[in-house]
DNA sequence: TCAACTGTATTAAGCCCTTCATACACGAAG
DNA sequence: CTTCGTGTATGAAGGGCTTAATACAGTTGA
């Protein structure tokens, strides 16, 4: 499980981006324990605080949860967990979407594009 | 033309984006003047300087031009021009790409979204 | 000529993020 | 009990980016 940070984004959000994909993709599952802080921080190479700050967002967003000083662990409210997969897809429509409306390209041939560069590209996990 | 800024990324990259989309769009062709930093800072009420930001940036790209102390232009490199919409398009279609495979969402299934969802949204513009 | 407009440059201030150094309370395991 | 690993909290430092304020040089046009 190889993560890349771009330089743009703040550390924290993108790893929080990075447990929302493994979720919607299935990887952890309800209920699932995930990394200590301190863990997470040597395996990333970040800042124990920055995944602090990552767990912290989490929590509010109910992604994850903590009983006392236990490690954390994905929620177990389904819900949640297949809204995390629905959000995703309907920010990348969205999104796909306004930047094509901006330029004004004909949907047809961007379509097109989609499906010829899907096969292309390697899956990066 | 209205436009509006999100507060995560930079208003100049903002600023860039929005004239390459006017390029893309065809709303600006070769050798158009295009606003004065303190004009189109009055229009979008930001400041000057970020203005200059923006087009200096614009400028290293080729994207604009200025001879001595006339009002700015947009280049006369239909390349130049051209690509533009190429870039953007491509931008697109790689996010998207991108966002779909890091969940293992099916393509048939995201696609048939964004063509239902293309027609229910209004143009922003 | 002079006023008003161009582009350009310099400097400073502020903000967010990241990191670092600690410290504390609690639970598990030896 | 002691040690180690949890989560949590605090404060400070630094860096990078963004914005702001201001000044300067040149051109245009009344």
């Amino acid at each position: 499980m190889n993560v890349k940070f771009n330089s743009r984004d703040p550390v924290y959000l993108q790893v929080v981006q990075h447990f929302k994909q493994q979720i919607a993709k299935g990887t952890y599952v309800a209920g699932q324990e995930i990394p200590s802080r301190r863990e997470l921080a040597q395996q990333f190479q970040i800042n124990p605080n920055t995944v602090q700050r990552a767990y912290k967002e989490m929590e509010e967003q109910q992604l994850i949860y903590t009983d006392g000083n236990l490690p954390s662990c994905i929620t177990k409210d389904e819900h949640v967990l297949h809204n995390v997969r629905h959000e995703l897809i309907q920010e990348a429509v969205q999104t796909f979407i306004q930047s094509v409306k901006s330029i004004n390209a004909p949907l047809p041939e961007v379509v097109a594009l989609i499906e010829q560069h899907y096969e292309e590209e390697d899956s990066h996990d």
